[in-house]
DNA sequence: GTGCGATGTATCGGTCCGATACATCGCGGT
DNA sequence: ACCGCGATGTATCGGACCGATACATCGCAC
C-alpha cells in the first residue's frame, strides 16, 4: 500500500521523505493520520533497490548558492523512474483483497485520476460488496444476538451500521456517476474548485446542484 | 489492544482461541473485521506467561464421556486469573494516545459496561477532541489546498469530513447522556433489546423516541 | 464410505507503527 | 550577542498485527 502511494505521489513531482509524508497526509487525511517514518524510509530504500525510484540532485544547476560550507548534506530528493511508472500502472490496475479494506481502498481512490474507468468501476463495486457484507454482519448481530450484548456494544454496532449504510449510498452515487458521464463529484451544497493538473485522464466535468 | 480485548472477553466466560476470535468479531464487528490467528495465539501465550490467564480443563468433571480414544487433545480453554482481572482494570482505566485511534477507541467503548463513568466520559471527550482535529485538518485541505487536488481526492476528503462531523455529533449525544442520567443509547427509530448480563455497572435505562 | 465445510491450533515472513536519536535552520526573546 | 525552541529533515529499533499456510478432527450430506 505504501509502495503504491509513494509511486503515485512521486509521479506528480520529485520529493524528499519529509515532503512525501506531508503530501501523503494531505491526500489521505480522510483515511489515515500520517505515515510513520519507520515505514517510510525503509520503503524508500526498498523502492530504490528495486529501481523504481532514484535519488535526484538537490538544487541541481540553476543556482550555485552557498555550495559547501559544512559539507551541506541534507535532503534526499527522490524521483520516479520509467520502471517505477510501469510498476505503478501494474499495481493500480490489479485488485487483490487488500484493495477493498479501508486503507487499500482509500489509496486506490486517491489515485483514481490516474486510473482508467473500467478499473475505477471494478474497485468501487468491490468496495461496495465488502461494505455490504460488513453491513449484513452487523444487522445479524443486532438482530439475532442483541440480547447477548450490553447497551454500549449495541450502540457501537448501530453507529457502525449507520456508517456502512451511508458509505454504500456514497458508493452507489459514485458508481452511477462513473457509468454514465464522468463526474466524480456528488452534488452538494458547496461548490467545487477548478483544476491545475499536468497529465491525467480526461478532466471530469463539474456539476453543481442545491440540496434542500 | 488485543490484550485488553482478550482479558475483557475472558472476564465474561472462559473460552478457547477459535471461540475468542468469533466473539471478538461479533463485539467489534463495527470496528474491525476479525483478529488474525497470527496475532491471537502468540498473544494468548504471552498473557499466559504473564499469569493473567490460565488453561482450564476441557469438559471438566460433570460428564466423563469418551475419555481417551485417540488421546483426544484438542481445544485449549483459557480462563482469566485474579491478576488478569487487575490487569484489565488497570488497562481500561488508563488512557494513552492509542486509546483514541479508531481501533483503540472501539475496544475501550466495547467494554464500557465494565468501565466507571468518569473514565467513560474522559475517553469519549478524548475521542471527540481527536476527531475534531481530524475534521479541522480536512476542512483546511478542502479550503486552502483544494485547487492542488483532483476531483476524486476532493470527493474522498468530503466523504471523510462528513464522517467526522457525524461522529462528533454521535459523541456529543453520548457525552450528554453520560453526564446527566445514564442511557448509553441514542434514541432511534427501532427499539432496544433487554439484558441478560451477570455482573456489571448499574444497567442503563431504556429510552425510546420517534424520529420523523 | 467418502468428500467437504466448519471447527480448531499453530507458525512464519512481512508490513507498519511508535519511540527515539540526532542535526540544521530561522526566528523571537532578553 | 546569545539562547532556546519549534519546524524541518534523515534514520533505526523493537514490537504489534496481518495474511498465507499447514495440519488435524468432527459431523453430515450425498
Amino acid at each position: 500500500m505504501l509502495e503504491l502511494a509513494i509511486l503515485g505521489l512521486l509521479q506528480e513531482s520529485p520529493m524528499h521523505g519529509y515532503e512525501l509524508r506531508k503530501e501523503l497526509a494531505a491526500k489521505l487525511g480522510a483515511i489515515r493520520a500520517a505515515i510513520s517514518y519507520g515505514s517510510l524510509y525503509p520503503t524508500l530504500r526498498r523502492l530504490q533497490a528495486a529501481g523504481w525510484i532514484t535519488e535526484a540532485a538537490e538544487t541541481p544547476a540553476t543556482a550555485e548558492e552557498v555550495p559547501a560550507l559544512t559539507s551541506r548534506r541534507g535532503r534526499v530528493v527522490y524521483k520516479i523512474t520509467a520502471e517505477g511508472k510501469e510498476r505503478f500502472a501494474q499495481l493500480i490496475g490489479q485488485a487483490g483483497p487488500e484493495t477493498y479494506d479501508d486503507t487499500g481502498f482509500g489509496v486506490h481512490f486517491a489515485f483514481f485520476a490516474r486510473t482508467d474507468q473500467a478499473t475505477r468501476l471494478r474497485i468501487l463495486e468491490g468496495r461496495r460488496r465488502k461494505i455490504e457484507e460488513r453491513r449484513e454482519g452487523l444487522r445479524d448481530v443486532l438482530g439475532r444476538a442483541a440480547e447477548r450484548l450490553d447497551a454500549y456494544t449495541l450502540e457501537l454496532q448501530r453507529h457502525g451500521l449507520d456508517a456502512c449504510e451511508r458509505e454504500v449510498r456514497w458508493l452507489e452515487e459514485l458508481i452511477a456517476n462513473e457509468r454514465s458521464g464522468r463526474a466524480p463529484t456528488i452534488p452538494r451544497a458547496g461548490m467545487v474548485g477548478g483544476r491545475r493538473d499536468n497529465d491525467s485522464p480526461p478532466p471530469p466535468g463539474e456539476s453543481r446542484k442545491e440540496r434542500p
